[in-house]
DNA sequence: TGTACATCAGTGAACGCGCGTTCACTGATGTAC
DNA sequence: TGTACATCAGTGAACGCGCGTTCACTGATGTAC
């Protein structure tokens, strides 16, 4: 059975919101969206939109697991090309994705790890896709062969109560000292791209993007360094 | 020469602006930050604010420069309580202070360290105000006795570019290396705010305020302690 | 101390803008017989 | 294959809302003589 001519167009047609929604994200971010404008730019009237998505907040949600999966797809397929036995070279190819993607989609990123969008409470469809990352992190860690240093029994029992939703579900089988250290790590990562994208570094780190990539990289190579990794 | 009446009312109106401001920030964020809302507030006609704030953009960045100040204050009380020689506990104390001020007062955090407000392009007054927790987080760095390990030849190079503005100005003296060290830190130190602030340790982090305190200090104490303190 | 003038706070109306969402409608597309 | 009916896309008008900013105005407060 073809698709149909409706359904083709309506394929069609749905996409082109989300691309649109996008453009509108890249230009006036998160609190500009709005689907009157959308349809301006579809030659629809206003009303139109809604035959495609039920509501300004649901288009929201759409790009949120959008912007994750994407930021997801880019990380995947970095760290996919580095060889398996290179733990560092692949904990630093996700982390380089990430900065490059996020300097690329400065509002998607926004979106997703900036500020929370007032009134919006994120619906659970976006914790597939937000855990792409993490999750990729998370399969490095736990190929490290080396067990590690060890914690006063004070600090270990912060540490085990603190992470237990993450050791009980991905991170099953990772000591729990590790699993913590990742979590910094994964602090530091998104921190510096943050800094960068949000506009901090201004007068801290030279402008240029040669040199602020070669920065972030040799930032990440001491962040993978202190994990024990490589 | 008394103050006048009239001057006596302009500041106490003008503060209560910024009051009024910083609350609606606290309950819709900046993008619902609005004068003719805080005219309701005052029981004002709306034209009425324009005698005190020449404009939206003005009061955005009044509360800017506000919240940086906020923060560095309870920064500087907080590392100003700890003994000198203490450079770990020093550390420790402005981040627990950063992290406390950002949990209370979660939308002032999201003005200034998450996504920029879309149009609105930070004056040169925010600088100074801004400079306030990094500027303390220097000044341990700077009495730091040991010298850093140090880098191969490469490494250095692109470290020396990348924070040359930083060692030109306010952190002039510091080892190179050190700085760089530091300012992972500070990635490390507001990543991890970001996270627990913006709502991304759900399932990740165990809930509970006493939990995610003591397993922050935990953090910070390591990345201190990876620093070269203590 | 009192008066004349200047300054300034707050008013009320208005301009022009954009938004999300609903609803009855028309005409085209699809489907069952 | 053709017709009758059902589905759905897009229209146009409307509701009700909120916003920033300007402007001429009145009346109170301050100041110079």
């Amino acid at each position: 059975m073809a698709r149909t001519r409706r359904e083709a167009a309506r394929e069609e047609l749905t996409a082109q919101i989300l691309e649109l929604g996008r453009a509108h994200l890249a230009v006036e971010g998160a609190a500009g969206l709005s689907l009157r404008a959308i349809a301006r730019d579809l030659g629809m009237v206003s009303s139109a939109v809604y035959r495609y998505v039920p509501s300004r907040d649901a288009l929201l949600t759409l790009l949120i697991v959008d912007a994750y999966d994407a930021l997801g797809a880019v990380a995947e397929t970095a760290e996919a090309r580095v060889a398996r036995a290179d733990l560092m070279g692949r904990f630093v190819a996700v982390a380089m994705a990430v900065r490059t993607w996020a300097l690329e989609h400065p509002h998607e990123y926004a979106l997703i790890y900036g500020s929370p969008v007032p009134g919006y409470a994120a619906p659970e469809a976006t914790i597939g896709p937000a855990s792409r990352v993490p999750t990729l992190l998370l399969t490095i860690l736990a190929q490290m062969p080396e067990p590690a240093a060890g914690l006063a029994p004070a600090e270990a029992k912060v540490v085990r109560t603190a992470i237990a939703p993450l050791a009980s579900s991905a991170a099953g089988g990772i000591p729990d000292e590790r699993i913590a250290r990742g979590l910094a790590s994964w602090a530091t990562l998104l921190g510096a791209v943050s800094l960068e994208v949000f506009g901090h570094l201004t007068n801290v780190v030279a402008p240029g993007q040669r040199t602020r990539r070669a920065f972030f990289e040799h930032q990440m190579r001491e962040v993978a360094a202190g994990l024990g990794l490589g």
